[in-house]
DNA sequence: ACTCGGTCCTGAAGGC
DNA sequence: TGCCTTCAGGACCGAG
């Protein structure tokens, strides 16, 4: 599912495509994905130009001509492909893999037809996505963005952030971690990754993580997260990258999904071990994680 | 103020 | 083989 990384995978995939085009056609096929779509959003669409493509947390920022931000979350099973509208063929000056003309799909919600002859197609079979429209400028007060905490690669986010943070939580620091409000971006696989990596028990209180292993915790979710976008995004199930090849981090998950393996650790024995919490699954390694 | 569980949706996977 | 059930997940929302 799209995480920080794979939202910024997909970012990096469309920006050469999208930036600077003009949409000659904003096809919307239906009138929601997990919301009701603005009014008029094929209209507020078509004929605006792309001037920037911007992420934050989960979420996918593009901005317009006319003073207004497209933003599109993917939920968990949204895709961004990129195919040809003509049949140039050549996408070379793109500095992208663009697909050959595919079946249209069901799920194709929303298409982007681009005047370089590019088309952006976003297809979601589950309909968690969700896509708004709102004033460029002030963006950060709309609803959906208001209350999202620092970008965890950011400058904002450090040890003695997530200390104030955390301070007096009773809830388990994997709660804390998927809480958008504490830190921006994460979801269940890469809180799982990143406690992994700091030796931290998914149960353990958040507000009861001395500094020290704060200190650990945020070094680990930076370099969970900048190993993944460097591997270009997960491909867990049926998510693709904006390219539309299938990316490969998910080979590379050190607890997520390792139900009874050994744990990655060399000078570790323990097996990994799954169990529900708030719904979602933990994987953890209960031998180094504590 | 915080925490928890329900909810939306579809396709994949597993069981009998 | 085929039908049925279960599960996956983000984030809002209402209940406690």
């Amino acid at each position: 599912m799209p995480e920080l990384p794979e939202v910024e995978t997909v970012r990096r995939g469309l920006e050469p495509v999208m930036t600077g085009a003009r949409m000659i056609l904003a096809e919307v096929r239906r009138p929601d994905l997990r919301w009701p779509f603005p009014d008029r959003m094929a209209e507020r669409l078509t004929g605006r130009r792309v001037e920037r493509l911007r992420r934050r947390a989960k979420y996918l920022l593009v901005d317009l001509d006319s003073g207004e931000t497209l933003l599109v979350h993917l939920g968990m099973s949204g895709r961004m492909l990129v195919s040809r509208d003509d049949d140039a063929g050549d996408s070379q000056d793109l500095g992208v893999y663009v697909h050959p003309h595919g079946a249209a799909d069901r799920h194709d919600h929303v298409v982007l037809h681009l005047d370089n002859g590019c088309r952006v197609t976003f297809n979601d079979p589950r309909r968690f996505g969700a896509m708004d429209l709102l004033p460029t400028v002030g963006e950060a007060d709309h609803k959906l963005l208001a209350a999202i905490g620092p970008e965890p690669l950011g400058n904002g986010f450090h040890s003695a952030y997530l200390a104030e943070a955390l301070a007096g939580r009773g809830s388990t620091i994997k709660a804390a971690l998927l809480d958008q409000k504490i830190v921006a971006g994460l979801g269940n696989i890469y809180v799982c990754e990143a406690l992994y990596r700091a030796g931290i028990s998914p149960k353990r209180k958040a507000g009861r993580i001395g500094r020290d292993r704060l200190e650990s915790l945020t070094t680990a979710i930076r370099d969970t997260l900048s190993d993944a976008i460097a591997a270009g995004g997960s491909s867990l199930r049926d998510y693709r990258q904006a390219d539309g090849e299938l990316g490969y981090f998910q080979h590379a998950f050190r607890v997520y999904d390792r139900e009874g393996k050994p744990c990655a650790r060399e000078t570790c024995s323990g097996t990994v071990a799954r169990f529900v919490q708030s719904g979602r699954s933990s994987f953890y390694c209960p031998q180094c994680q504590r």
